[in-house]
DNA sequence: ATATGTGTTATACATGTAATATAACAGACA
DNA sequence: TGTCTGTTATATTACATGTATAACACATAT
C-alpha cells in the first residue's frame, strides 16, 4: 500500500488517510472501480482503530469519491467523479486566501505563488511510481 | 475593525483571527508600526475571551508578523516581515498538494487551477475598502 | 502614591474532537 | 456453518478549544 502516515502530525490520522486516497485517485495510482483494502484490513496494515479508518471511507463516501458495494467491498467511484461544485468552490478559494495572503506578507510575489500552484498540480497528477497496470 | 468571526465555522476563532490579521496586513490596511487593540479592548469588541486574542497574538509574535511593546503594546512588525523560509514553503506544499489533488479528481485543469490561484492571490492583495490612511 | 491599562501566567472548568478498545448486528458468500 | 463485509453502539483516554477568575510585573497618567 502506498499509505504512510505521521503519527506525529498535528494533522489527524483519518485526514492524512482521506488526502492520501484523493491523491491516489488524483495520481491514476487509483483507478474508478478499484478496490480498497477492507477497514480491519487496512487498520491493521497501518496499525490504526477499525473506526478511524471507517470515518475516512465515511467522508469519502459522503463526498462522492468512494462507492460500497456489499458484494465488491469499498471501490473507488466508477461512475464519474463529482465535479466542481459550488461548495468545492467556495472551500477551495477560502483557503487559497489564507495561503495567498501569508505567502503575499513573506514577500512571495504574484508570479511565484501561481507558479507554484501550478507545480504542485502537476507533480500530483504525475505518477509517482508506484502504480501497476 | 474589520474582523468578522463565525462562530459556527469548524475553524477555530484563534485561527480565523489569525488568518484575517495577517490578510489585513496583505492587503495593507495594516501597515508595518501600526497598533492592535489591546487583547482585552479586542475581546469585548468581538465578544470572545481575552485568552482566544491572546493565542492569536502570541501564534503571529511567533510567527515573526507582530512585536510586543511594553509600551506601544501590539503592532506590525515594523522591521521588516518575515520571508519565504524552508519551514513556509514545505507547509505551502503540502496544503496545496491537498487542494491540487481535490481539484484535478473533480476535473479542474492545471490551467483553471493556477488561474484561481493567481486570482485569490490578486484578490488578497488589493484592498478590499475600509482602510484608512 | 494611586489608579489604570499593558501583556503574561496560572488554575480551573466545560465541551467537543480524535483515537482506541470491545462488542454486536445484518448481509454476502464459499 | 463459518467467515468476511460495512455498520452501529458503548465506553474510555487524551487532547484541543474556549471560557472564567485571578494574579503578577511593568508602564503611564493623574
Amino acid at each position: 500500500m502506498f499509505i504512510e502516515l505521521d503519527l506525529q502530525s498535528e494533522t489527524p490520522i483519518y485526514a492524512q488517510l482521506v488526502d492520501q486516497i484523493v491523491e491516489g485517485i488524483a495520481s491514476g495510482a487509483l483507478q474508478p472501480g478499484d478496490p480498497l483494502p477492507s477497514v480491519r484490513r487496512l487498520a491493521e496494515d497501518l496499525g490504526i482503530n477499525l473506526h478511524t479508518v471507517n470515518k475516512s471511507y465515511n467522508l469519502l463516501k459522503q463526498e462522492g469519491f468512494l462507492q460500497v458495494h456489499r458484494k465488491k467491498g469499498v471501490i473507488v467511484q466508477p461512475d464519474g467523479m463529482p465535479g466542481v461544485t459550488e461548495a468545492f468552490e467556495e472551500k477551495l478559494r477560502r483557503q487559497l486566501r489564507s495561503l495567498a495572503a501569508a505567502a503575499a506578507v513573506r514577500g512571495m510575489t504574484e508570479e511565484v505563488f501561481a507558479q507554484e500552484s501550478r507545480s504542485v498540480y502537476r507533480n500530483t497528477i504525475t505518477n509517482h511510481g508506484g502504480e501497476q497496470h
